[in-house]
DNA sequence: CCACAACGTTGCCTAGTGTGCAAAGTTTCC
DNA sequence: GGAAACTTTGCACACTAGGCAACGTTGTGG
């Protein structure tokens, strides 16, 4: 997890980082409306210039943790042993999410408040997601063609495709519900939940 | 179809239609980047200021289609009977997303194709669905309580969602499935195979 | 240690965007 | 026919994304 590489990429870590966590701040103070591009780039001491060299927009700063979270999860699911048929190795890799969540950082906390109270971010969620889906479409695939190889492209594709958006709808689902009712269920538990639903037999 | 309305709803509906087929028309064009809004409301004759009384941003114009037959396939979830479960009402509706698009000239849906390869774009298509599944889930809810009422709300909320999402990606997956490969595979029975896998025990 | 290459940061600039406002144009309704 | 309700439009303004080139900082080979 700490690559400790050269200062120089050690310094633009601390600077997106930095950046991450002052669009958070003030997200989470003013309201995400109400934040600059300038004034993230301010609060983070870099010029409004530099910030574009790290994100594309506020949003994409925002989520930042989202999709580093995102990127552990799929270092894990490369990581599980070949013999794992797709939906095994995706539910055993589900932990590293959970993980990374339980790290209770107050950040983290604010982040999801602002996430959930601020519809257009939904969207950038969602397209987070979208980028996510693709290569979780990639990794079932190679797997599927070691264990349930069929003669049908077209079916396999359709076969990971389904997996892929069921298993994050599923993690999505968990999540939404675990914060819209704040009281003592863990995400663990949310989580295992709903990929046994998702896993049964449907209706 | 034809509410048929006051002469002001018909206008307003023309002007909506005119800027969405400009949007698709210029984008298959030149690719979608090398749009302006100021061009789309020239083609539409109209105003720049009026683009913006109608559409967000062009993703949105260019998306109305899609958000209609969502629309479509809402009213038509509400209007199967009551006593079919969620995932039978379900699949049961989405005949109508097909009929839709069958509806639709062959030459417009080589525009859709060309225009709904820019990557952007599924993103926007993601966040589109993400307000379609606040939808589902509050309709699937509905009929749980009648069918399989439960007495844990938790689990019948994670059950709703993941209900919804599942059913999603099973149409995303079909429809991008059968976009990526322009062969002769009618959508009906992509969209069919991606609802059986969907229904299927996963693993 | 130094010089040079490689890379990051910054300011400047331009085309484009989204939205409030008020004036002018339409449609509706009595 | 005329007032009320609504839509379109132009203008203004603050903000955004990204190309470019100058300037700093970091890495490297002699």
């Amino acid at each position: 997890m700490e690559p400790a590489t050269s200062l120089r990429e050690r310094k633009k870590a601390a600077t997106r980082l930095a950046l991450h966590r002052a669009v958070v701040e003030l997200a989470a103070a003013k309201g995400l409306d109400a934040v600059t591009v300038d004034a993230v780039a301010d609060h983070a001491n870099v010029s409004r210039r530099t910030f574009s060299n790290y994100f594309a927009n506020k949003e994409e700063a925002l989520l930042y943790g989202e999709r580093t979270r995102y990127e552990r999860l799929l270092a894990a699911l490369r990581a599980r042993p070949e013999n794992e048929t797709p939906w095994q190795a995706l539910t055993r890799s589900v932990g590293i999410l959970v993980e990374a969540l339980a790290e209770l950082d107050p950040v983290w906390i604010a982040q999801l408040r602002v996430v959930r109270r601020h519809p257009s971010l939904a969207a950038h969620q969602m397209a987070l997601q979208c980028t996510v889906e693709q290569e979780l479409v990639g990794e079932i695939l190679e797997r599927m063609q070691r264990h349930q190889a069929s003669s049908d492209p077209v079916a396999d594709a359709i076969r990971a495709r389904v997996l892929a958006g069921t298993f994050l709808a599923a993690t999505r689902a968990a999540i939404t519900v675990w914060i819209n009712q704040q009281e003592s269920l863990s995400l663990a538990d949310v989580v295992d939940a709903a990929l046994r639903t998702a896993a049964e037999r449907l209706r």
